[in-house]
RNA sequence: GGACAGGUGGCCGAGUGGUUAAAGGCAGCAGACUGUAAAUCUGCCCGCGCAAGCGUACGCUGGUUCGAAUCCAGCCCUGUCCA
């Protein structure tokens, strides 16, 4: 019989891990990187397309979703999976990213936040137990805990206090999730580490939020401004402080070679906007780097945009061709590009989970980096 | 032939005596994007110069004025209408 949520590793290379989170809808291999569908949409997909690119789980977000079509309506309609056509795992983000991304928008209490909507002002509120109850009602797979997620320039104290806020919710959270009893039975609850750059704050919050306890851990608060090499060093630690035997997600990460070193510090899960919203703009990523298809050097480049992706974009078109229809603003190039860039993300998550299975990640880092960034170390 | 209207930087289009190398948009050239208020945002965009700055520039020629894209005269061109 298939549990409800089973973590299993199956090879380790250094910190880096590869195995299996088993639920109930389906398996996701790991790393994993998780493509974002905010409003039940992965922008420019269809979700047929992004199956097909090894996506084995996405995302959806409660704060968009409560406002529009509304969590209610998505549970009368039968749920997330079968409204937008996934029937695979759905992971939710709690509102918690928003609470910084729209922090002119909202008033931050010990109760929860009071958002203005951003689409049409009406007021609603998050809290920990509303946002399980979205969560809940959108049929989710993995519930995130509603945290607050500030930016890393805050000062100490308020890192501090926002953390403490966030650990309380957490326990808030757990207890919301749990009451949803037959939900709580098919789908599974992660916590989220805050503290930003503090190790001791980290270590503080990690520890609360195994006495909790919780399915899965994710490490947030990164990526939020502080650069490369201070969220490394914040991953040099973290990941250690959470349980070995649990998958660790990082929130919101990120670029190829962010994905690269979190792996290579312990890092499981991933999402980001990244591969999506920069398909829509123009970027693409590829093993020898990113570039920007605007530019004026790819008008008469008859080459694919990777020769060594084998996705449909790459199998069928030109650079030439997906310059003019970014210059062009023509809806196809969105599609075409963010296709690309989804499974650029998808076969470096494979490379990676084969390079720690065969034991030659540190190899396969130095060469990806060699290529992507260009560097010769 | 006559009457109006008008000719502004690659294009469209503000500006009607000085703070105008000239608003704004488009096109062009770059850059950014990390739990999506994003098919978005930012910068550059006459020439030379790192810059201060210099040189050119608002159909053409001349004039008025300390100063003209802006006022005057003539000419050229475009559009609409009348013969």
């Amino acid at each position: 019989m298939i549990n409800r949520f089973d973590f299993e590793i199956a090879a380790k290379d250094g910190r880096a891990r590869t195995g299996k989170l088993t639920m109930l809808r389906g398996e996701i291999a790991t790393p994993a990187f998780m493509p974002v569908g905010t409003a039940a949409t992965v922008k420019a997909m269809k979700p047929e397309s992004v199956r097909a690119l090894g996506a084995d789980i996405i995302l959806g977000n409660t704060y968009h979703l409560m406002l529009r079509p509304g969590a209610e309506r998505v549970a009368r309609l039968g749920g997330l999976h079968g409204f937008m056509n996934w029937e695979r795992p759905i992971l939710t983000d709690s509102g918690g990213y928003q609470v910084m991304s729209l922090a002119d928008l909202r008033k931050l209490t010990e109760e929860g936040v009071e958002f203005r909507s951003h689409l049409d002002g009406s007021k609603h509120l998050l809290s920990p137990e509303r946002s399980m109850e979205i969560q809940r009602l959108l049929g989710s797979d993995i519930v995130m805990a509603f945290d607050e997620c500030p930016r890393a320039d805050r000062p100490r104290d308020e890192i501090a206090a926002s953390m403490e806020l966030s650990m309380r919710w957490a326990k808030r959270s757990r207890d919301g999730f749990d009451s949803g009893e037959e939900h709580a039975a098919r789908s599974a609850l992660f916590g989220i580490q805050q503290g930003a750059l503090d190790e001791d704050l980290r270590k503080i919050s990690a520890d609360k939020l195994i006495e909790i306890g919780f399915d899965g851990y994710a490490v947030g608060g990164l990526a939020v401004g502080e650069g490369q090499e201070a969220m490394f060093g914040v991953l040099d630690y973290a990941p250690q402080q959470l349980p070995e035997d649990r998958p660790r997600y990082l929130m919101g990460v990120g670029k190829p070679d962010d994905l690269v070193g979190a792996v290579e510090r312990g890092i499981d899960m991933f999402d980001c906007v990244l591969p999506t919203r920069s398909g829509r703009n123009g970027q693409a990523f590829t093993w020898d780097g990113p570039l920007n298809l605007r530019n004026a050097r790819h008008a008469e480049d008859t080459d694919p945009l990777d020769l060594r992706c084998e996705c449909p974009t790459c199998c069928t078109y030109s650079r030439a061709y997906l310059h003019h229809l970014q210059k062009s603003g023509e809806i196809l190039g969105a599609m075409l590009v963010t296709e690309h860039n989804l499974a650029f993300y998808q076969a470096l998550m494979r490379a990676m989970r084969g390079a720690i299975a065969g034991g030659t990640f540190a190899t396969f880092a130095a060469d990806f980096r060699r290529d992507y960034l260009g560097t010769t170390d």
